[in-house]
DNA sequence: TGGTGCATGTAACCTGTTACATGATTCG
DNA sequence: CGAATCATGTAACAGGTTACATGCACCA
């Protein structure tokens, strides 16, 4: 249901083929919400026979270059003052961490340090993006980037204590 | 795929039978792979045919309770031991912060006020969990929910800086 | 004996993923 | 010309959600 909210998003930076709007979602929309390109123009077809978009220019190769409508901006503007509860995520590495008791205490700790080190990796990667964005760049946006660095931070912390904890019982229980 | 292994994973402590494990989910897997009751049978027989699992006792009104095999707890400690390539969740919690610029600033302020409440809502609730747990509930599982509960005030601390950086904007810039 | 809880399952639907099909245009 | 890129779309499949269908067993 979101990822057409998702497409009235990236248009509201202004008009742009299907083509374009792949190339927007993955520079800036691949962390929150992905969509792959047939998804995608399967969408940009709804909304707009739904009126919530329209074509504003045919280019070559057929290119078709979508705008916003008016009831688009509404429909956009509404989603986002309605609140929406939070569907739980399913995520294969927390399920890893949460049946982690299964191993024995000597992979459990070789699987932490690799999260812990997957997650630095990450802290840095997304500290590049957040260095290299552009000045003007709104400041939500930002703020988006700002809180995924603040998680990959906090999984990295969080990793490395349940670590250490797990060897100082280690080095007095046994293995 | 992991559904799987979640099923696997609630099979480990202890035989039971389709309708047990979904209480045994909502119990303890909510949060990180839920799972309905529809899935879940169908689940069961897959693993059954596929020989993961067994019925170890039937009883009334055709309850099958089922048990891992050998093959089972290979396969989950398999899996357990090979890392998985998180794919990026979709949130329309996250969306709508990412698109906030499109709200005036009043509304944004708003929105960004009941994220805070809700994150603090959930931080007590899930201290809650935490704090009414079994003394001898697994280290992962009590670990897996420190993450949550760490997650949770991340977010909320996020959220009231965001609030209050806006606040001085607005007081300076007008809103 | 009648309601609550135990217990299993099917069907329709929606969303998302992967792979394939097709062709025009631009540029070196 | 030939390769890369632009550009749109379809089809098959996998996974998850909701709703429905069915019936036995227990106990107050």
């Amino acid at each position: 249901m979101s990822l057409r909210i998702a497409a009235l998003g990236l248009l509201k930076s202004g008009p742009g083929s299907g083509y374009d709007l792949i190339k927007r979602s993955h520079r800036h929309l691949a962390n929150i919400w992905p969509a792959t390109q047939s998804q995608l123009y399967g969408e940009l077809a709804r909304l707009a026979s739904a009126g919530l978009i329209e074509v504003s220019t045919t280019g070559p190769r057929g290119r078709k270059e979508y705008r916003l409508t008016d009831q688009g901006r509404a429909e956009l503007s509404r989603w986002l003052t309605t609140p929406h509860k939070e569907k739980p995520s399913r995520s294969p590495a927390r399920l890893q961490l949460f049946l982690l008791g299964e191993l024995s205490s000597g992979q459990a700790r070789e699987h932490l340090l690799q999260v812990t080190q997957r997650h630095e990796a990450e802290c840095v990667r997304l500290a590049a993006l957040r260095d290299t964005d552009d000045v003007d760049s709104p400041l939500y946006h930002r703020a988006a980037l700002d809180l995924e660095i603040r998680m990959a931070t906090t999984t990295t912390e969080w990793a490395r204590e349940l670590l250490t904890e797990i060897e100082a019982r280690g080095a007095v229980g046994g293995p």
